[in-house]
Order: structure tokens, then sequence, then C-alpha cells
DNA sequence: GTGAAAGCGCTAACAT
DNA sequence: ATGTTAGCGCTTTCAC
């Protein structure tokens, strides 16, 4: 039978308050009763339901994230970042995946609402006019991850795409590549796709080696990256570095030209994006860019407390103070080679 | 401002039941002050407080879902397939990792507990007495993935680890391999440590090939296999064939080999276990035993919900009804090669 | 220092 | 068909 702490007052014969006080540690209970109540507590394995205790406080101690996919590498790493920063503390993570779908995002946006969530940490890039106003009512601490919220004024955590991309391709460039292909994301994803893509044309365009013909375009997945590549053989251009937006592009294309005879990095060598765990296991294995996806986790379930605790409302004005632009690294290994 | 149910009560001119009753679909309300109600909810954009109704239906729809790493893929496939079937039913993810630790796991089997989550969904391999005495005094559905729960009468899904070992060793014998190692997990994990193990050596067994020499062991990541496949080469055994107990396992043991100028297939042929995603990538592509991993997740949510809903209380000799042992398969893919 | 009582927002008898 | 009331398990004034 479920105990409350009606039957722990009984048994230590005092009221309920005080034993709610005892479990509150707070200080105005004699020693003696407190140890008395502690006694019943400790014997009956008395816990307080957590969920009276919201509804009382008005506060759940859960927070909400929601992101396109639980199996993506890229995500999970975020995730985990997230959770095992909040682990000790006292709140739990209330998870939802949407698939990419907005209408999903805005449904859950509203179901962590309802089920009364301290705050929310939204892994996403895309939106609508609904979504930002599902967000501007939410009326609890928000956190982004990897968007830009500058319209919406909520604080995010990011990396500077561009700069990043700018700097694979300047890499390559340093390696004496000149005939350099990209296999982007979509130009409607704003930071993955267009930013990554702007880096690397306006990089390229800087020395004169922008050919258009040698880009591509897929979802960030192993199966895109191959079909891009195989489309880029086809054309039999001359080709000898490819940058790809996402490191799953990177090692399907890869993959793609050792099936037919092409050497990786011999004859094409190639740079990807992320870091994810795969890229320093393949073979070859991969240079990229590397994200720190925990990190990003991590400080955005950091921030997301201290707003919590501290009740600080994010003003119009001042999501700066919040947004952060963390730092990338580019990591040599074995697919990119230099040439003459 | 936060709305409740008593001033949709008051702007429509009911009572707070009536309210109620109309959230409720209860049918026991006129077309007439239901339209009525409906509109000031549509109006004012009212969504009811979950923790409120969870206190009074003393029932949270929330479920708890405990696993060792989220950023492990093989562990992040299956959450994925159990918050893909949830996302659409009334009920909410609650998720906590445990980096392996017992204490923690036991930790928070209690906080999800005290958050009065409707259900457990625990992914584990390793128990202990206090781990068990917990689970017992759960009252709540609990089913488990991948562990064998016959001591504790808790239904669980899993897959056949000593027999799918079996049909990896016998598909190597079959390609007429005799010197075959293995690299193990360890053997204080029951299934995919010793049931792996033992399957493997059973096997070999049988045929008179077994031997201790060429048996590794490490803890499933890409670099206990890298380590444990320098051990082996450096032992010099003849040796054509290695079964390890994870794809990861089996990815570092490559890596190495290709490191050291060792070629797979052609010089040693490579089976792993699990097909993560990374496996049909790699290069050379990994054959191994595919695990449902999303399908368990799934399976397990089916379940959970099924006895939440029904109200099912697992009796001592009935979990069985409730277990099951799901179909894994062998996936042909380079890493491995017939011999004369 | 401790208890009584009201309240958190909702549901569910029980009346009417 | 609808309203009144008690209650879910806890916290927190307000008395004493």
């Amino acid at each position: 039978m479920k105990l409350t702490i009606k039957d722990i007052a009984e048994a230590s014969g005092v009221s309920k308050a005080t034993v709610s006080r005892v479990l509150n540690n707070s200080n105005a209970v004699s020693e003696e009763t407190r140890k008395k109540v502690l006694d019943v507590i400790k014997e009956t394995n008395f816990r307080p339901s957590s969920l009276a205790r919201s509804l009382s406080l008005q506060k759940s101690h859960l927070i909400g994230i929601i992101l396109p996919d639980l199996s993506n590498p890229v995500f999970s790493k975020i995730i985990a970042g997230a959770e095992s920063y909040i682990r000790n503390k006292d709140y739990s993570l209330l998870i939802t995946a949407t698939d990419f779908d907005i209408d999903m995002k805005i449904k859950h946006i509203n179901i962590m609402k309802d089920k009364g969530v301290d705050g929310l940490i939204l892994v996403t890039d895309h939106g609508s006019k609904e979504f930002h106003n599902t967000l501007m009512d939410f009326e609890k601490p928000i956190i982004m991850i990897g968007s830009d919220s500058s319209v919406l004024h909520i604080p995010s955590i990011k990396i500077d795409n561009y700069k990043a991309s700018q700097d694979a391709v300047q890499y390559l460039v340093n390696l004496g590549h000149k005939h350099i292909g990209m296999i982007r994301g979509p130009l409607s994803d704003y930071h993955s796709g267009l930013q990554r893509y702007l880096g690397f044309r306006d990089t390229l365009g800087y020395y004169g080696y922008y050919d258009e013909n040698l880009v591509r375009e897929g979802w960030y997945t192993f199966d895109d990256g191959y079909s891009a590549m195989e489309s880029l053989l086809e054309a039999k251009y001359e080709i000898t570095a490819v940058f790809c937006a996402s490191d799953l592009l990177a090692i399907g294309a890869i993959k793609c030209c050792i099936e037919n005879g092409v050497k990786v990095p011999d004859d094409i060598s190639f740079i990807g994006f992320d870091d994810v765990d795969l890229s320093r296991m393949y073979n070859p294995s991969l240079t990229t860019i590397r994200q720190p996806f925990e990190e990003q986790g991590d400080l955005a379930m950091r921030l997301m407390i201290e707003m919590i605790e501290n009740k600080y409302i994010i003003k119009k004005d001042d999501e700066d103070k919040f947004s952060t632009s963390m730092k990338y690294q580019l990591i040599e290994r074995e697919s990119t080679k230099r040439i003459k």
C-alpha cells in the first residue's frame, strides 16, 4: 500500500505539516521530533509523491527536450550531454522526437507545457509562424541548440557554421586542392545547409576556384552521400577533394568511391562535418570539423537550470546574454592528402 | 496568467464538474452546454494541467525508461523504437542513463517511482540483491530489454544470444575457417558476454577447433576491439577469422588489422554482433548478427501500454506470457570470405 | 516548535 | 444533465 505523508504523521505522532517540514529540511523543527519522524520514514521506506509536491509547488522538476531524431548520433550525443549534467541534480528529463515534423513539434511543445515542465530545450532548425507563436506563449525558459533564435528572442547555443566551413575549405586549398566539390545539405536548412554552403562558395570564390557543377545536395545521410558521389563521379569532372556538410554524407561518398575503384585520399580527399564517433573509426578515418555535441547539451542544461532557479525571465533584448557560440575544431585524419 | 478549469467554468457559466466532463468527453452533458464550454476553451486556449489530473487520477501517463548510455547506438536505437511507438499515444517518456552504475540505477528507479510513472522499461544486464528488491517493491508494470528476468519474474524481451552466436560461428566454419578467434565481452555480463562466448566455445568444440589462446576480452567498444586485436596479432597465432561480441569490437579489430597491413577479409575474416548502422557503412562492410533494436523498443512499449491499460498484474508464474524471444538474423557483407 | 486549515487543479461520487 | 463536495498528497500561511 502506498504511504502518504499522513501515514507518517500518524505513525510518528505529529502533524502532516511537521513531517513536511522534516522532509524539506526546514529548521523550524526540534531535533527531537525531527529524529522521531526521520526514524519512521526510514522504517517505512516512505518516499513523498513528486506529483503532489509539484502541484503544490507549481514546479515539476521536469525539463523537456524535443529533438528531431533519437537514433541519429548527432542528436543522441546532445541528449547524452544534457542528461549527464542533470542526472545528479534534482530534475528529470522528458524526451520527445519529432521526425522533422513541424506539427509534431508544436503538438509536443504543448504537451510539455501541459505536463508542467519547468523549462524546454529545443534541438531543431526550422520554424514556422505557428511554431514561433507556440514558443512565445510558453511562459517558461526555453533554450535552443543549433538554431538561430534572433528572431525569436530565445537564447541559443550553436557554432559558427559559416566560419567553420570556410576553415574546412581553406584547409583543402592549403593542401593544394583547386577542384573542390561539395555535398551540401538542403539550403532551406539555415545553419547546416545554407551557411556551410556559403562558407564553401565564398572561400573558393575568393581563389577563383568555385565551380557550381561540382556541388550536390543531400539530407546529411550515408545514402544521400553515396548517391551524390555517384553523380559526381559519373560527370567525370576533374575533382580532387570534396567537402561534405556532414560526416555521414562524407562516409557515404567515400564508400561510393571505394566501390568504384577511386582511392581515398589518393585520388580524392574528403572532409566531413560533425565528428561523430564513426569518423575516427572509419577506414580511412575522416578529416572533419568537430562540433562539441555533448558540451552543447551540457551547457544548454546548465543554463536551463540557472534560468529556472533564478526565475530568470528573458527580455526581448538580452537573449544574447545567454546565447553562446561554441568553439569548433578541425580534426585532421586520413581522408585528406596534400597534392602537388 | 495560467488558466484553470475554474476560470473556464465561470466564463461559460457552468460548474467545474461540467467543464471536466466536457474535457473528458463524458456523454452526460447536453450538446448545448458542451458547445458553450468548448467555445470558451477554444477562445482562451485553455489546456488542463496534466499534473493536477495525474494527482487526481493517480495515473501520470508517464513511462520511465532507464538505460546504461544514451550515446551508444545500440541503446539509442532501442529508445528510438520505444519513443516512436508512444509518440502519438497519450504518454510521455522519462529517460535516464546510468553509465552502468548499479547504484545510479537503483536511485533512478526510485526517482521514477516518486515521479509516479505508470510503468518502467529497463534496458540493462546486471543486477544485485538490492536492485532486485527495489524492483520487487515497484508496484507498477516493469519490462526488461535484453535481460534475463527468470529470477525476477519480470517480463523481458531479448534474443537467444547463445544460439545466435552458434550460428555466427557455424557460418565461419562453413566458409572453411578452422582457426577462429573471439573477442568476447565480460563473462559477468550474462547475455552479451557469457552466452555469446559459450555459443562460440561449444560450436568450435564440437568440431575440435576450439583454442583458448585465441580468445580475448573487451567492453564492446572500438578501442577495446582495437587493443584486443593488437594482442592477437602480436601473438602470431595462425588465425583466419575472428568472431566479435559486438560490431564496435569488430570494427576496432578491423581497423587494427588494416593499420598493421593485415587484409580484411583476405587475411582474416570478421563477424560482429548487433548490426549497428555503422556496420553496413564500414569499409569493408561488416558481416554481423542483426538484432532488431528498434523493434525491441517498440514491442516493449506496446506491451507496457497493454499492461498499464489492462491493469495487468504480473503473477510470479506467468511472466512468460509477456516475455518474448525475438528473431535475429545473420547479415553477410564484405568482412567475411571463404577460404580453401 | 507545532498544528489546523486552505489551496495547488483536477476528477468522481453523490445529490438534485 | 448539472452542481456540490470531497479528495488526490503535498506545502504553506496563520495561529497558538
